[in-house]
RNA sequence: GGGCGAUUAGCUCAGCUGGCCAGAGCGCCCGGUUCACAUCCGGGAGGUCGCAGGUUCAAGUCCUGCAUCGCCCACCA
C-alpha cells in the first residue's frame, strides 16, 4: 500500500531522474545548516591554528588582533561586526594558504566587573571589605568564567573560525608575568612614578580613572555668584567684596586662594590683598595668574587645588596649600568643618543656603555645563587630589608617533591616523592605578622598616633596600588597558623569546572600532614598541564604524534599543547577519542595522540555495564535471559568464587587498544574482532541456568559484552547498570549503573575453527590449509572440543564440535578419538599440499615435545625448588633453547614438 | 575653542586614486502559480548628487566658503 502511494509517474513520460545524494533540501533552513556545518568544521579540526602541526616557512603568517567582547554583559552587535569582519579576513587568508592566527581576547572591563560583584554583595547586605579580598576575587572569577563560556558560545553561533578555548586573556597567569615585567622596566627606566596628582575620582567605583575613562555630558546646573569679603591690611573686615562665580559651591571650604588675571584692570588693585573664604571665615590671598580667564564668570577665580585640575596647577605655581575636603565616597570630611559627613550634593545645598542667609550670594544663573561621568559606573566624577601611579607618556609616545608618521603602521581609513597623531602629540601622563581588587595588582612592595620600594616580577620576600621581611604589596591594581596594551606580544609568550612570538610578531592586522583608538590602539603601539625593541605591533589598523540601532542612535541599555545578535541570528541566520554587517558601511563609517537589510541578505542566501539546487538537480548521481576547457569553442553565454567570473575574481582580489570588504561582498552578490542566476542559468536552460549537457561544466565551475569567493562573507550556506557540489567536482582537493583555495586571477580560467561580454550585452539588450514591449503592450506573460531582430552589423552571434533569446524573451518564432526590409513595418512596435532593432508585429495592439509619441520622445533624448557627445568631441581641448581611450570611447558612443537616432527616424517615417 | 565625519531616488546606503546620459536594496506602480527560488520572476516610475564660488577638456568625485546633523578632543570656573 505505501509503495503504491509513493510511486511517482513522470508526466512528461521522459527520463525520470532519481534524486542524487547531493540534492539540497527543498527549503533553506539557516539553523539546520549552521548546526550541520559547524559540526563538520569541528570534526575536521579547522579551527585549530596549525592543526597539522606544520609551520612551514612557505606559509605566510597572517595574524589578526581581535578586540575584546565585554565581560559584563551580553554580546552586542558591535562585537558581532568585529567577528564578521575579522572572520571574513581570516577565512580569506586561510583560503589563500596563509598561516592564520587570531589573537582573540577579553577586555576584563575591571571597573564594571568589580562593580557588578559589589552590587551582588550589596544585595546580600555586605561589602567587599566584609568578605575579604580572597573571597571577593573568587566571586569575580566565577562571574567572569561564566561570561567567558557564554562568549565562546556566542562566537560559535557567529561562525567564528577560531578556537576560543585557546584564547589569551589578559588576566591569565601568562600575561601577568608580562605585566609585571613591563611595569618593572618602565619603573627602572624612570617612566613610571608615584605621586600626588589631581585625578578623576569615581565615587561609586571608588577608584581613580584615567582621563579617557571620563565622559563629559551636558548637565543643567547653576552658576552661583558668591561674595568673598575683602579684608583690610590688618585683617579686619571691610564692606567690600570680590564676587566669584562657581558651579560647585560645596568646594568653597577647600579654597586656598582667589586668583585673578594679572592683566585684568578690574582686579589689579586687589592683588596681594586677602579675602575671607565665606564658609569658614578663613583668610586667603588674592593672587595673579595668567591662567585665569577674564571672560569666564566674574573674572575672579576661587582656587581649590585639591578639587580642580586648573586650580591644582595654579596651586603648584604659587605653592598653595592643598586642602582635600572629601572622602572616597564623595562625602565631605572633617576638614570641611560644619559640612563634614554630608554627601557632596547635600553639602552644595547647605553651603548655598548658609551663604544666602549671610547675604553673600549675589545672584544665581542657570548654567548648562559639561560634567564628567565615569564611563563604567556612570557616577559623576570628582576631581580629587590623590596618591597614584602614573606612566610618563611623552617618551613612550615619540616612537609610536614616528611609526605612524613614516608609514610603518597604516590606518584604514587613513584619516584616523590624523586623529591618532593629534592625540599623541598632546598626550598627558597616564594614571594607571585603580583602587579596585580584581585586576593586575601593582607589583610594588613597601617596606615597613625603611619605607623603601621594591618593584619585582616575582613576589619578593624581603625589601630590596634594607632586607627587612616586613613588606606589603601595594593594594591597588592596574588600569585594564595597561595589560591590554601588551596584547600583541604578551599573548604570544613575551617576555619569553617564544616560537610564537618570533613567528607571529608583528601581527598583520589590528581590527577594531574607531572609538577605541586612544584606549587601546595607541597604548598597544606605545607599549609594544617599548617592549619589542621598537618594532611596531601591527602593520595595519583597520577601523570599522559603530553599529547603530534602527532609530540611528547609539545602542545602549539605558535607551533600551539594544539588539541582541543572537535573536537576529535566530530570525535571519548567521549568514544573513554577517553579510549585512560586512556589506553595510564603508570602512570607518557608522551603520544602521535594519530589518529590511537583514531580510535582503537572508533572501540572498535563499537565492543562492535555490540556484545551487538547480545546478545540483541537473547533475546525475556520481557525475563529475571537469572545469570547462574548450572555452573558445563554447556558446556565447558560456564565454560571457566565464569572462564575467574572471573579471569578478580580479575585482574582488583587489578590493580585499584594499580592505574594501563591503564592496567585495556586494560585487559577489550582484554577480551571482543578476548575472549568474538571472541570465546564465536561464540561458543554459534551452540546451539542458533538449538534453545537451554541455552547460554543466560551466554551471558547476562558476558555482564552485562563486562559493569560494563568497565563503568569507557567508560561511555556512556556502559550505553546506559546496559539500554537495564537491561530489561533482573532478578534483576537489580540499575536503571542505573552509580549507579550499580562494580564486585568484591565476587560478581562475580563462582570462577576460571582452568580445564575448560585448556581444552578450547586445543579446541582453535585445531580450530586455522585447520584454519591455511586451510589458508595455500588456501581452500576457505566458503567450509566445513572433518577433524580428534586425542585427545591424552584427557578427552573427545573435543569430547563433536565437534560441536563448526566444526562451528568455518568450518570442517565437524569432527571425534574426540583417536589414530592415526583411522585417514587417506596419502594425509593429519597434525598439531601436545601439546595435540592433527589435520589431514586434502586434497588429491590433498597436496605436500609431502612441508609437509616434513614444518614438519622438526617444528621438529627443537621443538627440540631446548626441549633441552633448558631439560637443565634447568637437572640443579640441578635449581631444588634446583627454587620454586616448576616453576619446575613443566617446567616439564609439557617438557612432552608436547616431546609428540609433537614424533608426528611430526611419521608424517614425514608417508610421502611417 | 580645535579636529573629523555625514548631507546622493520616499527610506537605508554604495559610488576607491575625476571620464556616469548617476547605482543597489527596500518601498511604490503594472503584470506574472513557466518543472531552482513568491525569501521569487518580468517591466516601470522616481535624483538641480545640501548651498555658493573655484580648478579642469571633464566634478557626485578635487579646492574654498557657508548651512544643517552627528562624533571626537580640550582645565575655561
Amino acid at each position: 500500500m505505501p509503495e503504491v502511494m509513493t510511486a511517482r509517474t513522470d508526466p512528461e513520460g521522459g527520463r525520470s531522474r532519481r534524486q542524487p545524494p547531493s540534492a539540497l533540501p527543498k527549503t533553506y533552513d539557516p539553523a539546520q545548516v549552521e548546526e550541520r556545518v559547524y559540526a563538520l568544521w569541528e570534526r575536521g579540526g579547522y579551527f585549530r591554528p596549525r592543526a597539522d602541526g606544520a609551520k612551514e616557512k612557505s606559509r605566510r603568517p597572517f595574524t589578526i588582533i581581535m578586540p575584546p567582547p565585554n565581560l559584563t554583559g551580553e554580546l552586542h552587535l558591535g562585537h558581532a561586526l568585529v567577528v564578521a569582519l575579522e572572520d571574513a579576513l581570516t577565512r580569506w587568508h586561510r583560503m589563500l594558504g596563509d598561516d592564520t592566527l587570531w589573537l582573540p581576547g577579553v577586555d576584563h572591563a575591571a571597573i564594571a566587573v568589580n562593580a557588578i560583584v559589589e552590587r551582588q554583595l550589596a544585595d546580600e547586605g555586605r561589602t567587599r571589605h566584609d568578605v575579604g579580598r580572597e573571597a571577593f576575587l573568587a566571586r569575580v572569577w566565577d562571574f567572569v568564567n561564566r561570561s567567558r563560556s557564554r562568549i565562546a558560545e556566542q562566537h560559535r553561533r557567529l561562525g567564528a573560525s577560531a578556537d576560543w578555548t585557546r584564547e589569551a586573556f589578559t588576566m591569565d597567569p601568562g600575561p601577568q608575568r608580562a605585566v609585571r615585567q613591563t611595569f618593572k622596566r618602565l619603573y627602572d627606566d624612570g617612566l613610571i612614578y608615584r605621586g600626588e596628582r589631581l585625578i578623576n575620582w569615581d565615587p561609586e567605583g571608588q577608584t581613580a580613572l584615567s582621563d579617557l575613562e571620563v565622559d563629559y555630558r551636558e548637565v543643567a546646573g547653576h552658576f552661583w555668584y558668591v561674595r568673598y569679603p575683602l579684608l583690610d591690611a590688618e585683617g579686619g573686615q571691610t564692606q567690600e567684596f570680590v564676587t566669584i562665580a562657581t558651579t560647585r559651591p560645596e568646594t568653597i571650604p577647600a579654597d586656598t586662594a582667589v586668583a585673578v588675571n594679572p592683566a585684568d584692570e578690574r582686579y589689579r588693585s586687589l592683588i596681594g590683598r586677602r579675602v575671607l573664604v565665606p564658609t569658614s571665615d578663613r583668610p586667603v590671598a588674592v593672587i595673579a595668574d595668567a591662567a585665569v580667564s577674564m571672560k569666564a564668570g566674574s573674572g575672579a577665580l576661587k582656587v581649590t587645588p585639591a578639587h580642580d585640575p586648573l586650580d591644582f596647577e595654579i596651586g603648584e605655581r604659587h605653592g598653595l596649600e592643598i586642602l582635600n575636603i572629601m572622602n572616597p565616597d564623595a562625602t565631605l570630611n572633617e576638614r570641611a568643618g560644619a559640612y563634614a559627613g554630608l554627601d557632596r550634593f547635600e553639602a552644595r545645598d547647605r553651603v548655598v543656603a548658609d551663604l544666602e542667609a549671610k547675604g553673600l550670594i549675589e545672584k544665581v544663573e542657570p548654567y548648562t555645563h559639561a560634567v564628567g561621568h565615569s564611563q563604567r559606573s556612570g557616577a559623576i566624577v570628582e576631581p580629587m587630589i590623590s596618591l597614584q601611579w602614573f606612566v610618563s607618556a611623552k617618551p613612550l609616545a615619540q616612537p609610536a608617533i614616528a611609526a605612524v608618521r613614516d608609514g610603518r603602521i597604516r590606518f584604514v581609513p587613513d584619516r584616523f591616523a590624523r586623529t591618532y597623531l593629534q592625540w599623541m602629540d598632546n598626550i598627558r601622563d597616564w594614571c594607571i592605578s585603580r583602587q579596585i581588587w580584581w585586576g593586575h595588582r601593582i607589583p610594588v612592595w613597601y617596606c615597613d622598616a625603611c619605607a623603601g620600594l621594591t618593584v619585582a616580577v616575582q613576589d619578593p620576600t624581603a625589601c630590596d633596600h634594607c632586607g627587612d621581611a616586613h613588606i606589603r604589596q601595594d593594594e591597588d591594581t592596574l588600569d585594564t588597558w595597561f595589560s591590554s596594551g601588551l596584547w600583541p606580544h604578551s599573548t604570544l609568550g613575551w617576555p619569553d623569546d617564544s616560537d610564537d612570538l618570533r613567528r607571529y610578531y608583528p601581527t598583520q592586522v589590528m581590527e577594531t572600532a574607531y572609538d577605541i583608538i586612544f584606549f587601546w590602539v595607541a597604548r598597544m603601539i606605545m607599549l609594544s614598541m617599548y617592549n619589542m625593541r621598537g618594532v611596531p605591533p601591527f602593520e595595519t589598523v583597520y577601523l570599522h564604524g559603530l553599529v547603530r540601532a534602527q532609530d540611528g542612535h547609539k545602542m545602549s541599555k539605558s535607551l533600551g534599543n539594544v539588539i541582541d545578535p543572537l535573536k537576529v541570528i535566530d530570525r535571519y541566520g548567521t549568514d544573513a547577519l554577517r553579510f549585512t554587517l560586512v556589506t553595510g558601511p564603508a570602512p570607518g563609517n557608522d551603520m544602521r542595522l535594519t530589518d529590511e537589510r537583514l531580510e535582503g541578505s537572508r533572501n540572498f542566501a535563499n537565492k543562492l540555495w535555490n540556484g545551487a539546487r538547480f545546478v545540483l538537480g541537473e547533475l546525475e548521481a556520481g557525475e563529475r564535471a571537469a572545469a570547462p576547457v574548450d572555452v573558445r569553442a563554447r556558446p556565447l553565454e558560456d564565454r560571457w559568464i566565464l569572462s564575467r567570473l574572471a573579471r569578478l575574481t580580479r575585482t574582488v582580489q583587489q578590493l580585499l587587498d584594499d580592505f574594501q570588504l563591503g564592496e567585495a561582498g556586494r560585487q559577489i552578490h550582484d554577480f551571482l544574482w543578476s548575472e549568474f542566476f538571472d541570465w546564465y542559468v536561464e540561458a543554459s536552460k534551452p540546451r539542458l532541456r533538449r538534453g545537451d549537457r554541455s552547460p554543466l561544466p560551466v554551471l558547476v565551475y562558476v558555482l564552485d568559484r562563486s562559493l569560494r569567493l563568497l565563503h568569507p562573507f557567508m560561511p555556512f550556506v556556502t559550505e553546506e552547498i559546496w559539500q554537495r557540489l564537491r561530489r561533482h567536482l573532478q578534483n576537489p582537493r580540499a575536503r571542505a570549503l573552509i580549507a579550499a583555495s580562494y580564486p585568484s586571477k591565476r587560478n581562475v580560467q580563462p582570462a577576460l573575453d571582452d568580445e564575448a561580454e560585448r556581444a552578450f550585452a547586445v543579446l541582453q539588450n535585445t531580450v530586455r527590449a522585447i520584454r519591455q514591449v511586451r510589458a508595455e503592450k500588456k501581452v500576457e506573460p505566458g503567450r509566445w509572440v513572433p518577433a524580428y531582430v534586425i542585427d545591424r552589423g552584427g557578427d552573427g552571434s545573435l543569430a547563433e543564440r536565437s534560441t536563448v533569446i526566444e526562451v528568455l524573451a518568450r518570442a517565437r518564432p524569432l527571425h534574426i535578419v540583417s536589414a530592415r526590409e526583411e522585417a514587417p513595418s506596419e502594425g509593429v512596435v519597434a525598439q531601436v538599440l545601439a546595435g540592433a532593432e527589435v520589431v514586434l508585429p502586434l497588429g491590433g495592439l498597436v496605436d500609431a499615435e502612441q508609437e509616434r509619441a513614444r518614438l519622438q520622445k526617444e528621438v529627443n533624448d537621443a538627440q540631446g545625448y548626441l549633441q552633448r557627445v558631439e560637443a565634447k568631441l568637437g572640443n579640441d581641448q578635449f581631444r588634446r588633453k583627454a587620454p586616448a581611450d576616453v576619446v575613443a570611447r566617446e567616439e564609439r558612443r557617438r557612432d552608436e547614438i547616431a546609428g540609433r537616432l537614424a533608426g528611430l527616424r526611419e521608424r517614425m517615417a514608417d508610421l502611417p
